[in-house]
DNA sequence: TTGTACGCGTTATCAT
DNA sequence: ATGATAACGCGTACAA
C-alpha cells in the first residue's frame, strides 16, 4: 500500500502539502495540486482510514446498537438497516451493528474505546436505561424512536399519532362507528413500556372520544394464534364492531382466519386497518390488508443524518426531532360499514 | 480517557509492561499485573482500539457485504444480521454493515483502506463478479453461498439439495407421487444464476427420476400475485399434482388462496412445502405451512467463525467449507394424498 | 522480568 | 502556498 509519503516523494511535495491537498484543510495551487493526485492515480494511493482516525479523533464509524432478542420486527428492520447503512457510506460514513443484551457493561465498553464516534439506537422504550447511561458518556447518541420525556435529546420516531388520527378520520368518513382497537401483549411491552403502543392507544381514546365514539381496546400475542383469539373475544364482547384498527403485524393474519371463521368476511363485515406495518407483509394477508406503513427507509436515513448532524455541528440549536408520518397504503381490507 | 501512560505511571512501571500484561505478549510477574490492575480499575482504562489497530495492523472489523437491492429477503436477513454480529462480538470482532451498489470502485476502496481484516459476502451468485474482484485484493473473505466453482475458497452455504431430497422423501413416503416445484423468477436470477434455484432445481429433477416420477418445473414472480397465477397454471397444465414443493415464500400465500379460490384445499387436496423459508413467515399462512427452514442463525454464526478462522489461521488446509442443513418443520400443509 | 525507543500513517501546529 | 515536526496511543524489537 502506498502512504502519503510516497505520493509526497513522487509529486515532490511534502506530506504536509498531500494532507492539505486532500483535505482541503488549506488551498494548494492548481499546478501541485495536479502532481500530486497524478501520483496518487500512479501509486494508486489511498488513504488510511486508522492512521487518519487515530490522527484526526474521529473514526467516521457509526454504531447501530439493537436489542438482541427480537420480537416482532420483520419487515421494516431489514429496510431500516440497509437504508440506514447506505445513507452512512454515502455521507462517508460506516455502520456498525452491535446487538446488545441489556448489559450495561458492553455498552460502556464500547463507547469509549474510541472505535465509533456515535450510536443510533434503536427500539427506544418510555424509560430506556440504555438512554440514562449514554447520557452519562460522551458519546454523541441518536434514537430511533423517543423516550417519555425526550428533552432536548436527538431523535426520529414514526409519528403514530398521526397515524391513528388519520386511521380513524378515514374510516369514520366511510360512515363506521364501531371501531376497535387491538395491539401487542408481550412482557416486554407491558413492563417497560413501549411507546409506539402507549401513543397509540391514549391517541386512539382520544380520537374516538373526540368523535362521541366509544373506544374499546383489545390486546393479544404477536402471533397469529393471537390474533385467532381476539378475534373471538371481539365478536363476542363487541359484536357491534365494524372495523379493527391494530398495531400487531402478525396477529393480523390470525384476525382475518379467526373472524372467517365465525363467519365474518374481511372487508365486507368487518374492515381491517394495520398500524405501522410493512407493506410486503400486508400484501401477504388475502385480503391484502390496507395499512398505515411505518417509514422505515425515511427512518433510517432521518437517524444516520440526525446523528451525523450533531456530530459536525456539536452545539446545534435546536436539537434535530423529527416525527416521520407514516403513508396510507389503501389495499383491500377496508369498505363502508353496511 | 486514560492511556496506557497514565496506566504505567500510576502503577510504576513501563507502558511496555502494561502492553504485555494486557496482551499476554510476555510473561508479567503476578505483582507487577496486581498493581497494573488496579491501576487499570482505578484509572477506568480501556485501551483505544484504534492505536490499537494502527500499531498491531488489525482492525477486529468485518464487513459484511449485500446487494443494496434486496429481493425476497425477509425474515431470515434479520436473524442472519443479528447472529452473525453477535458470534462477531463474542469472538472480539466487529461487524460492519456494506449495503454495495454493484459498484466496483466502492469495494476496492472498501478494501484497501485499511479499515476491515476481511469480508463476508452476503447473497452470492453462481458466477459472482464481486467474488472475481476480491480474489485479485489480498483481503480474506467468505462467502454465505457459494460461486459455481468454489475452488478452495472458503464459504458457508444452505444444503439445499439435502433439503430438497429429504422434502421429496417426506411426500413420497406419504404416498404422494406427482410433486411439482415452483420457484422464483426475477430477473436476477434467470441472468446471473441465483445458486440456491439453480441447484434445487437440479436437484429435484434428479431426484424425481431417480424415484421413477415425472418432474415439473413452474416459475413465478415472487408475490402473492404470482402465486395466485401459478396456482391456475399447475391446475390447468398438471392437474394431477397432490403436492407442491416451493422456493418462493412470498408466493406460498397466493398459492394457497389461488388454489383455494378453485376449489382446492390446502392440505387436502394439494399438499405444500416450502424449501428455506423461515418460520416466522410460514407461520402467517393459513394453514400453516410446513417448511425445510433456512438455517439463518448458524449461516451468521458459522460465516462469522469462519471468516475469523481464516483471518486468525493464515495457511489452514483445507479451507473451511461448510453445507448446513435445513430444519424440517411439519406445521399444517402436508398430508398423505386421497 | 522489565524498560527504551521506534514505528504505524495520518492530521495539525507553527514556521517560512 | 508549502514544509518540518510533533502529536495520536499502542505494539514490539532490542537491550538490560
Amino acid at each position: 500500500m502506498a502512504t502519503m509519503r510516497d505520493v509526497a516523494r513522487h509529486a515532490n511535495v511534502s506530506v504536509t502539502t498531500v494532507s492539505f491537498a486532500l483535505n482541503n484543510t488549506k488551498p494548494v495551487a492548481p499546478a501541485t495540486r495536479a502532481r500530486i493526485e497524478v501520483a496518487m492515480k500512479e501509486l494508486g494511493f489511498q488513504r488510511n482510514a486508522i492512521a487518519r482516525a487515530l490522527a484526526s479523533k474521529r473514526t467516521h464509524i457509526l454504531a447501530l446498537l439493537f436489542p438482541a432478542l427480537q420480537h416482532q420486527f420483520s419487515g421494516t428492520a431489514v429496510n431500516f438497516f440497509t437504508s440506514a447503512a447506505a445513507k452512512a457510506n454515502e455521507l462517508g460514513y460506516s455502520l456498525m451493528l452491535w446487538p446488545l443484551s441489556n448489559d450495561a457493561e458492553e455498552l460502556t465498553e464500547l463507547t469509549t474505546n474510541g472505535l465509533i464516534d456515535g450510536v443510533l439506537l434503536m427500539e427506544v422504550q418510555l424509560d430506556d436505561p440504555r438512554v440514562e447511561r449514554l447520557a452519562k458518556t460522551t458519546v454523541p447518541f441518536a434514537l430511533i424512536g423517543r423516550t417519555r420525556e425526550p428533552g432536548d435529546l436527538t431523535y426520529v420516531d414514526v409519528n403514530f399519532e398521526d397515524a391513528v388520527e388519520r386511521g380513524i378520520e378515514h374510516l369514520v368518513s366511510l360512515g363506521h362507528r364501531n371501531i376497535c382497537l387491538v395491539d401487542g401483549n408481550t412482557p416486554t411491552h407491558r413492563l417497560v413500556g413501549y411507546g409506539p403502543i402507549v401513543r397509540t392507544e391514549t391517541t386512539y381514546t382520544a380520537a374516538m372520544r373526540a368523535r362521541g365514539l366509544t373506544p374499546r381496546m383489545f390486546s393479544c400475542d404477536e402471533t397469529p394464534a393471537g390474533g385467532r383469539e381476539v378475534a373471538g373475544h371481539i365478536l363476542d364482547e363487541a359484536p357491534e364492531t365494524t372495523a379493527i384498527l391494530f398495531m400487531n403485524e402478525n396477529a393480523g393474519f390470525g384476525m382475518v382466519s379467526g373472524l372467517r371463521a365465525r363467519g365474518k368476511v374481511v372487508p365486507d363485515d368487518i374492515s381491517m386497518l394495520a398500524i405501522g406495518s410493512s407493506p410486503e407483509i400486508a400484501a401477504l394477508s388475502d385480503p391484502e390488508i390496507s395499512l398505515m406503513a411505518s417509514p422505515s427507509v425515511e427512518l433510517g436515513q432521518m437517524g444516520v443524518e440526525a446523528l451525523i448532524g450533531l456530530l459536525e455541528n456539536p452545539a446545534e440549536t435546536p436539537p434535530q426531532q423529527a416525527l416521520v408520518p407514516c403513508t396510507f397504503i389503501d389495499n383491500a381490507s377496508i369498505r363502508a360499514p353496511r
